[in-house]
DNA sequence: CATAGTTTCATACAAATGTTTGAATTGCAA
DNA sequence: TTGCAATTCAAACATTTGTATGAAACTATG
């Protein structure tokens, strides 16, 4: 057996049972055993147990990542080079609701893996997302590009409100279920994205997404 | 010396560490010793560590409600039992940002642990989060009044995304003060509560805060 | 003062956890 | 096959943790 197939399991294993149980009661002793490998291979392979997470999260965050730039590209490219402020908050936000929102049934181990890592806060972890801060610049240079005349403070607010709805909406998503009692539609991931995308808008420029022709057509369409 | 004693010193000590240093890494062992007790005190007292972790989150957490229904109120009565949609959402958010925003230096105990609270995710105060939803139920109810022609899942959302933009600024102002390079002043804490109230207006009602008579005044004061 | 109830204390307990060790096994190349 | 490196394994380690215990000290009441 090459040394791969160890690795590969307990990393498989890992992240379902993070995913199921969450960080604080999963051991290493777990872990291996649902792998079905020996105890000592995590320190053999990883180096430590938050090694480990440290290395499940980032393989995670980083295809995320790219599926953002990608979508920011695209919409870029669309439009010539400077994409529409609603295109760029959709890169923003899309890619990690599309990942960890839907009906939960069939929502995967790595979507369940991530929101875990969303709602508990575990130290390996908290040091890789305060490096996402690079990541991010390359959105608020687009929002830039996209909205000239927009205060830089603004700007920025404009993007922590994107990002705080999007992760807010993931973390306590059970709440917003109960509390509306089911009338909120948590499964409806595209509605979900264009409301966030539609309200920060709103947040950046004052007023409703394409109101500078038509008025206010995606808003009212969405929130009527 | 009155059995009070013991207790209140392990209460102030255990805050204080908490605040400081995280849930994670506080053990019963340096509480005792911070606050200068013996170690089975906190059983004596509490009954266990995680009750102590509760007692000190719902009473601090019961504090910050009683002040959230206080200016709803207030904001009803001024408005005859009808409070404007603004007046409600500050209500909402209002009282927790004051507790946890503003210059770190002058920052309470109690706003440090509660901004813990609101970072790490222990079990015990998981728990107790979940009953916070007949509390917000009550501004649900006022939200409704307020916008009698607001659909459900609007006024829902709207709510969801109210707490959503208030919770990430006080669990990531480290990240956004980051980002912006300190333009974004989160020691204005009262320009901060006015960003997120006029956000969730504009959320709930497609349009800027005041803009039936005198167009956006709130908004463009904010914002531009 | 005496006694009953409360609180404090030193100490022990029991269990869990991540990590290490050194020997055994395996895979592969010479 | 032989030898060498990589991998696996069982077992033990070394701490750390919250909690329990039973005796001692204290407090207040009669």
């Amino acid at each position: 057996m090459p040394s791969d197939r160890t690795r590969a399991s307990i990393l498989d294993a890992a992240e379902r049972l993070y995913a199921d149980r969450g960080f604080a009661d999963v051991t290493l002793r777990d872990i291996v055993a649902a792998a079905d490998v020996n105890l000592a291979a995590v320190n053999y392979h990883f180096g430590s147990k938050d090694e480990l997470i440290a290395e499940l999260f980032v393989s995670r965050s980083l295809a995320t990542n790219r599926e953002r730039l990608n979508e920011l590209k695209a919409a870029e490219a669309a439009g010539g080079g400077r994409a529409g402020i609603d295109a760029i908050l959709r890169a923003l936000v899309g890619p990690t609701l599309r990942g960890c929102l839907g009906p939960d049934n069939e929502r995967s181990t790595a979507a369940r893996f991530m929101i875990r890592a969303s709602i508990e806060s575990v130290p390996p972890i908290r040091r890789i997302k305060n490096r996402e801060i690079d990541h991010l610049r390359k959105f608020a240079a687009a929002m830039r590009r996209s909205l000239p005349n927009c205060r830089d403070a603004d700007l920025y607010w404009g993007l922590h409100f994107a990002l705080a709805m999007a992760h807010q909406t993931i973390r306590d998503n059970e709440r917003l279920t109960k509390l509306s009692e089911g009338i909120c539609d948590l499964n409806d991931v595209a509605g979900v994205i264009e409301r966030i995308v539609a309200v920060s808008v709103m947040a950046l420029t004052g007023r409703a997404v394409g109101s500078g022709k038509s008025e206010t057509v995606a808003v009212r369409t969405q929130y009527r």
